[in-house]
DNA sequence: CTGCACATGTAAACAGTTACATGATTTT
DNA sequence: AAAATCATGTAACTGTTTACATGTGCAG
């Protein structure tokens, strides 16, 4: 299981509430992981327990109270030990990828339109994560953020989930333009 | 669910056996779904309750029999369908990110090693996907196997895996290169 | 006064992985 | 003789998603 490392991964420069995790894994954490609210605050519960994050109460006048979490050595000694080991080979694992494949028996103007649906999703997605690495590196250029920046991690993870969905949304364009051009030349002719 | 799916798109250009889905799974499919035997095993059963392929028993003489399965008219409706439906939103899901984004609390050596086994990893599977596009278009180029070649999923698909293959590749590369430089230089000089 | 953001969970259902189980044939 | 391939599963466990549950404060 990695998303109790992701959790310690996301706590690692900041102290964090769940609620707090759970929007990191919306936006920064989301290119390479993902987790609903409830994982999220579960998987606190089971880390503090476990002595991994230690939780402190901080009463608040105007919201509810919350608690913020930390990560202990332990935590970190954790961490180091799941970098360790060997990472397990990542695949893509996508309804889209499937529908294409079938694409050859399936009804194309369909296709095309959850295509393009995705194309834009994925080409909004890159906007954000290009607007997210600009403020990350302030006003230095990337090299020398890269060279002497404090945390590149989540930079240089950013920087994949923007090469992925840039990918994704010239795939989606690709496949698009591909089933329109058969559906003017027709396939065997 | 989308193994189900997955299971249907395996299964319309040819009739497979259980096994030779599974062998599917660890090859070409394997770059848009994943699945270990039993989950296969499983799935076909399920389907065929439920009318969406159909199984046929192969007597063997040296082999041990197995059962071969087509789709019905049944499961192309459910294709149909789920091509129709919205594509949930794909995201990197992968330990190595979860590492990468905690780099600048861990041990760079002990990362490096990672990153420098999964580059070769994707860079075997880049190869093994090239060789799968080669076969598929047989001797015509790109272009006019696109525009005219029977089932083009397939070989859509694999262009897609192969391009996520390079792109895992050139990001581990380039995360070493980054680590490499900080080691020398060091953050903050 | 409606909807969104804050803040935290429980319960049930579904999907995926690991371990176990069996047994024949073909290749090295 | 050992290892790989063919061929098919069951059982237990772990992880993920969906649905439900609760309550406050602020902005439009």
């Amino acid at each position: 299981m990695a998303l109790r490392h992701a959790v310690l991964a996301a706590l690692l420069d900041e102290e964090l509430s769940g609620y707090q995790v759970t929007k990191a894994f919306a936006v920064g954490v989301a290119n390479f992981w993902h987790a609903l609210p409830q994982q999220v605050y579960a998987e606190l519960a089971k880390l503090e327990k476990e002595g991994l994050v230690a939780g402190r109460e901080v009463v608040q006048e105007t919201r509810p109270n919350k608690r913020l979490f930390r990560v202990t050595g332990g935590g970190l000694a954790e961490l180091e030990r799941f970098a360790a080991a060997v990472a397990k080979p990542s695949f893509l694992r996508d309804d889209l990828l499937v529908k294409v494949q079938a694409a050859d028996h399936l009804d194309s103007e369909v296709l095309i339109g959850r295509l393009l649906e995705r194309a834009a999703f994925a080409d909004a997605k890159a906007a954000s994560f290009e607007q997210l690495l600009r403020v990350m590196r302030g006003d230095r250029d990337e090299a020398e953020f890269l060279l002497r920046g404090a945390r590149v991690g989540p930079y240089l993870t950013c920087r994949r989930g923007l090469d992925f969905e840039r990918a994704n949304r010239d795939w989606c364009r690709e496949v698009v333009a591909v089933l329109r051009a058969r559906r003017g030349a027709g396939p065997g002719s």
